[in-house]
RNA sequence: GGAGAGAUGGCUGAGCGGACGAAAGCGCCGGUCUCGAAAACCGGAGUACGGGCAACUGUACCGUGGGUUCGAAUCCCACUCUCUCCGCCA
């Protein structure tokens, strides 16, 4: 969420910024309601300061013996009347302008590129180059089977399209790589390890911005009003809901891994083969609740982090910068990275990485103190992911194929695979 | 699932419908004392919003939402959450 105070001291500023976002421009009707509100606000405060003053001298009079008079009663009745009317209107127009203000994205950093979609992404850097193989390569979703370790059928039949079971090396793998990030970012980065609920009240993701707006997302069951998370950052975000973080807390640095569940209606029908889009699946999310002067430093920094999973398992991978109009609702800023998958030729997102500034806080009221006996401030908020398992699962299934159709694993990981290559149950018939 | 108890400030915990933003203790911050610390003593300190350049000032907030009343931390109703016991269960 804005600060309606940001609307009032720089309309243009706001005004600028929904435009490079696509959106339609408030700032007209916030600042009209903004303006109703604040003086039926203070009209009824002015008439609740006369009711405490009558109710003072009531009280006093009373505790001398002397019972208030009829038209003192009265009057308090009246003033009663005109409270509670002016307090109405005044809570109506504070929730419609929450309202408005809560389905408004974030405001971008000076420096995003402005633009209306990806094609105004910025390409930011590339390490390596997309890997050629030298013999004719297949996509994940063929490997998989012929390997016996990604089963798109079994999926379907438990659960339907866009689900998949993996077994055997491939389960393995995927936990390998579970661990490992884990084990890298605790170790290594500084963060956390949280072990969190999948699912979270309706409240909670109204705090992370997935509702109201989002719904057609998400998954719900509807006899205990628990949703389905999308990914580990709603309940991260949530975990200082309504608190004041005391001083010296920060930053605070968190990894979490979590399934996560998304519904995928707005691309039916897009990426409908493999893993690459699917309903259920692992990610490895890091957070951060950082200062506000120094999240600017501390997004490059969450990027090298991501980046250096990419690193370690060998991968061309690029960063992108999103323009205005390709950012996330929450975020003031994003990278993507990309790595370079060699079966079906793609570059697959496998981290998106956000500043998302005082949004989060101020929308789930977190709020931490700077130094003992000093204002309470918002603090910024990042989150990344570290990464998310299909696609790198993809990627180092379709890079490191074999002529014979084995698959080479990397390094890093096999001491926590045990095994070095995965290989086809039965040696694969002539021509396939 | 059944039965019961509870929710007040950073924590513990008082609070006959009127003087209550709320006793007291602990903790915290500042000061006196001390070479320094501890102890003791003195003082300070909630959050949000409105008005004001500011000093300041007004209002709201005792789990949440309603209700009764001139007036609610206090009375009534609903809900949420926590704890205890029983049952069931990985």
């Amino acid at each position: 969420m804005i600060a309606i105070e940001q609307v009032r001291r720089d309309p243009e500023a706001v005004r600028r910024a929904m435009q490079a976002r696509g959106e339609p421009d408030p700032v007209g009707e916030l600042l009209e309601l903004d303006a109703a509100w604040r003086r039926d606000r203070t009209q009824a405060d002015e008439i609740r300061n006369r009711r405490n003053q009558v109710n003072r001298e009531i009280g006093h009079a009373r505790s001398a013996g002397q019972p208030p008079a009829p038209e003192v009663i009265e009057e308090m009745r009246s003033l009663g009347r005109q409270v509670a009317q002016l307090e109405a209107s005044a809570q109506a127009g504070e929730e419609r302008l929450r309202e408005l203000l809560l389905g408004l994205p974030n405001l971008p950093l000076a420096e995003v590129p402005v633009g209306s979609d990806s094609d105004s992404n910025r390409i930011l850097r590339q390490q390596g180059q997309p890997a050629e193989l030298d013999f004719p390569g297949l996509p994940h979703w063929e490997l998989g089977e012929r390997l016996g370790i990604i089963d798109f059928q079994r999926g379907a039949k438990l659960s339907g399209s866009r689900f998949y079971t993996t077994s055997g090396a491939g389960a393995r793998l995927e936990r390998a790589l579970i661990s490992w990030m884990l084990d890298l970012h605790t170790a290594e980065h500084g963060y956390t390890e949280l072990a969190l609920p999948a699912v979270v009240r309706r409240d909670v993701m109204e705090g992370s911005g997935n509702l109201p707006k989002f719904a057609d997302n998400l998954y719900h069951d509807a006899d205990d009003d628990l949703w389905l998370i999308p990914t580990a950052e709603v309940p991260i975000t949530n975990l200082y809901r309504d608190e004041i973080i005391p001083p010296g807390r920060l930053p605070l640095y968190y990894v979490a891994q979590t399934p996560c569940f998304r519904r995928e209606k707005a691309a039916a029908g897009r990426d409908t083969r493999g893993i690459k889009r699917v309903h259920q699946f692992n990610k490895v999310e890091m957070y951060q609740f950082v200062e506000p002067e120094s999240s600017a430093a501390e997004l490059e920094r969450l990027l090298g982090h991501a980046e250096e999973i990419c690193r370690r398992l060998g991968f061309s991978w690029r960063v992108l910068e999103l323009c205005t109009g390709d950012m996330g609702f929450a975020a003031a800023k994003t990278y993507d990275i990309e790595v370079w998958a060699a079966g079906c030729r793609e570059w697959l997102e496998v981290s998106s990485c956000s500043n998302c500034t005082d949004f989060q806080a101020r929308r789930a009221n977190i709020r931490y103190r700077p130094e003992p006996g000093g204002r309470p401030r918002l603090p910024h908020t990042l989150n990344g992911s570290g990464l998310a398992l299909p696609r790198v699962m993809i990627a180092i299934i379709e890079n490191n194929q074999q002529p014979d159709g084995s698959v080479i694993i990397p390094e890093v990981l096999r001491p926590y695979t045990g095994f070095d290559r995965i290989t086809p149950p039965q040696p694969p018939a002539p021509g396939g």
